[in-house]
DNA sequence: CTGAAAGCGCTAACAC
DNA sequence: GTGTTAGCGCTTTCAG
């Protein structure tokens, strides 16, 4: 606990003294290396446990030139996004005894300069850079001198390594689940126009729609905001629309709980004469929607692994790749979609 | 970027070379030590510059028995709650020139022990522990040889230093404010009752009633779920308990917006009619209620602030606190209690 | 099978 | 002012 004097830590010196060996001993016995009596090393063993002894991996990483220690440099403020990446990159990197050093930038470049250069001072095997938004960013540089992958967010780079979601492929199997459940009147309800999710999310819808000779309600997506209030907004002008429209795929959760709730507010039952199909996968809002969300899982923790997976094989020295690769979404069905 | 073959690090005596220098020359110019004349420390400087010199921390740390890193042991898996204690510590911390090493040990206490392992060898300078739940924890144990700070969970061990939120102030502060707003019918939502958490927020909530002279609506809490659905039954309940309650103070905000909702659909207006206070200041939930809620917010940042701070006390050497330090928690105003 | 010595990259103390 | 030396804790030859 906090309060103990703080006791200089074991070395194998004095591991070795009370052993009565030397030290390159202990080091062969902790390590299980070279020849050694097996009266020897059990001997080493018992006055290492004695000592409560613990190697210090800084003078081994002195050594051997690798740190066991990957870099996160997180663009933006660490959030319901990056955390699934973090998961899965220490699931990855857990099993190959990894340490994860995280460094959040919030966004500001002189901060992320700063701890670039703090992770290359601990001499990190490799920096995995992700945030919240899957528009592009600068790359952190083309001579950093270890391994970098991008998750979750773009490099503008195509030498450097980027794991995204498939925004345009998720969609797609959005709208094919709501064709599956016989809809045919489909509408979108997206983001704001400018943003890149949003643009590859209508695609992904759209093509689905042509794809299956139906043509968008309504003539084209309605764009406005990821939020609830615009879900709400947007049901309604489709309710006033009077194109009885059967089906929407709505760009968030957010926005399709707001669409729910608009439709039921409203009289129209989802999902007896509307299915509606969400995309994250946000379990606050997909389980607690009335009905709950059939949805888009992005598969977050998947990119942190792949991320991760990918960074290890390139600190193992072996190639990987340049450019974008893309993490499947997945369909989680729920009530808003059901066709008894 | 990844594919440049990976270049051993540069090091002093490379500089020293090229400056036409003795390392213990670069060592003072980069470190601003010792008496230089003012060309050599330039000349120096250019030449790392040149190289690309970042000095091997590991080596530093070797020599000063310091690391400058913190280790942020968190049970539970990183969430909602754990990420302001994160960004707050990072904030105390990387003024100081800390670095985070995190480790996510799901709440297997087998995970948490090889982890700890794995920091001790790193040698941390200090650990930060942490988690989801307030309720009470093992102590990672009494001899670790660094300073331990426990933030947002609770030591067993009295002889630990764990900074909390306040619960009871909190529920006190939120009843206060619907008693304030002119309620004096006065209703609690709460959630399990086997949870420390709703107990300190029921005693807190009764204690300014009873401090009021006022007694709980319906003789005392309503125990439940920490949900949305949860606060809808509740509203139920209330209506048709016909006491005419005129003030709610749900023990979560996910309790709380569905107290909202479960109103507004039976024809209660939200605030005029009944006043509602939440806690957790959690945006997707208090933001998007309708109305938005009043509710407390716990402070979690500066709770990982004050964490962090107290850590950095205890690793210059200065004696720190034991048992519990409790951070206030304050009330956000938003429409659920607005009085006009 | 075990010990002695050198060295990873850096800094602090002491020479010159 | 600057160079030299020793050593942080560990591993790894290479002798013995």
């Amino acid at each position: 606990m906090s309060l103990s004097p703080r006791r200089r830590p074991v070395t194998v010196a004095e591991v070795a003294a009370i052993a009565g060996v030397s030290p390159g001993t202990v080091s062969k016995a902790m390590n299980g290396r070279g020849q050694l009596k097996e009266e020897t090393r059990k001997r080493v063993l018992a006055a290492a446990e004695q000592l409560g002894f613990t190697p210090n991996l800084m003078a081994k990483s002195l050594l051997s030139g690798r740190t066991y220690t990957v870099g996160i440099l997180t663009t933006d403020s660490i959030g319901r996004f990056t955390i699934p990446i973090l998961t899965g990159a220490e699931d990855a990197l857990g099993a190959g005894q990894m340490s994860l050093l995280l460094c959040e930038s919030r966004g500001d470049p002189i901060r992320e300069q700063h701890y670039l250069r703090i992770l290359l001072a601990r001499r990190v095997d490799g920096i995995i850079v992700t945030g919240r938004s899957s528009d592009m960013r600068p790359s952190i540089g083309r001579d950093i001198p270890v391994p970098v992958v991008y998750a979750l967010v773009q490099s503008e780079d195509p030498n450097d390594l980027s794991i995204l979601h498939d925004d345009g492929q998720g969609a797609f199997t959005a709208v094919e689940h709501l064709l599956a459940t016989g809809r045919r009147k489909i509408a979108i309800v997206a983001g704001p126009i400018r943003h890149s999710a949003t643009q590859h999310r209508v695609d992904g819808a759209e093509r689905a729609l042509s794809t299956a000779g139906v043509s968008t309600a309504l003539g084209g997506p309605l764009y406005g905001e990821w939020s609830e209030q615009w879900g709400r907004e947007a049901a309604i002008r489709l309710i006033k629309s009077d194109m009885e429209v059967d089906g929407v795929f709505c760009a968030s959760d957010q926005i399709a709980r707001g669409v729910a709730d608009g439709f039921r507010e409203n009289g129209l039952d989802v999902p007896r004469q509307v299915g509606i199909v969400g995309v994250d996968n946000w379990d606050v809002m997909a389980a607690a929607s009335r009905p709950p969300l059939t949805t888009i899982d992005l598969n977050l923790a998947e990119i942190g692994h792949v991320a991760a997976t990918r960074l290890l094989s390139a600190i193992d020295g072996h190639l990987i790749g340049r450019g974008v690769e893309y993490v499947a979404s997945s369909l989680v069905k729920r009530r808003s979609t059901e066709i008894d």
